[in-house]
DNA sequence: AGTGAGATGGCCT
DNA sequence: GGCCATCTCACTA
């Protein structure tokens, strides 16, 4: 176990896939009621921005639930879907380029009981985060950030067809969705 | 394995 | 009014 910092902003600001990629194995932290939980990250999504039929910022919309993607890289940008669930993303790149990493899956780093972190809206439920950590910096220790961990070799990654996303016609065949091959809290192999 | 329906609500057109 | 970057359960085969 060595120091534990922050991913620094540039780390955010590379292409959208390649973050999406760095982002598994780092560590997701969480301040809750005065303790603070690590998940490692095993599962993501990228979306590229205006160019992706997927991304909720395709075509250069810009409406009152996407103005996090329009923050600098490292910042959170947290949406309700289907009125039940939220979903975590990390926002990369420029105001100019509004891209994401959707977090999909981690992997619980102290005990505890009754885990459900194998999925977005689930993740979302068990960390408890809700529209009060939209927009948040992570590379700021407050409510919720991230740190570095080692680089996972890039034999362990698995590249995938994107989930729930069948309505972006040839969008939703692209390769972007990543996770660690074998890790057993991935949402689905 | 894959498919489909229902729960449920903010937001977009 | 319709649409979801979900999840669970209930089917089919």
């Amino acid at each position: 176990v060595g120091v534990l910092r922050t991913l620094p902003p540039s780390f955010y600001q590379k292409k959208t896939e390649i973050v999406a990629q760095r982002l598994l194995g780092k560590n997701l932290c969480r301040r809750w009621r005065g303790k603070v939980f690590r998940y490692r990250i095993v599962e993501t999504e990228a979306y590229l921005g205006i160019g992706d039929p997927a991304c909720h910022t395709f075509g250069g919309r810009n409406t009152q639930r996407v103005q996090s993607m329009y923050l600098d890289g490292g910042h959170s940008y947290i949406y309700l879907i289907y009125g039940m669930y939220y979903c975590l993303n990390v926002v990369t790149k420029t105001p100019r380029h509004p891209e994401a990493v959707l977090i999909r899956a981690v992997e619980p780093l102290q005990p505890e009981k009754d885990i459900h972190t194998d999925g977005p809206g689930k993740l979302c439920r068990h960390l408890h985060l809700t529209k009060k950590e939209d927009g948040l910096s992570l590379w700021k220790k407050s409510s919720l950030w991230i740190e570095d961990a080692p680089a996972v070799p890039k034999k362990n990654i698995v590249a995938k067809k994107r989930i729930g996303v069948d309505y972006a016609g040839s969008a939703a065949k692209w390769p972007l969705r990543f996770y660690l091959r074998g890790n057993s809290y991935v949402s689905r192999q």
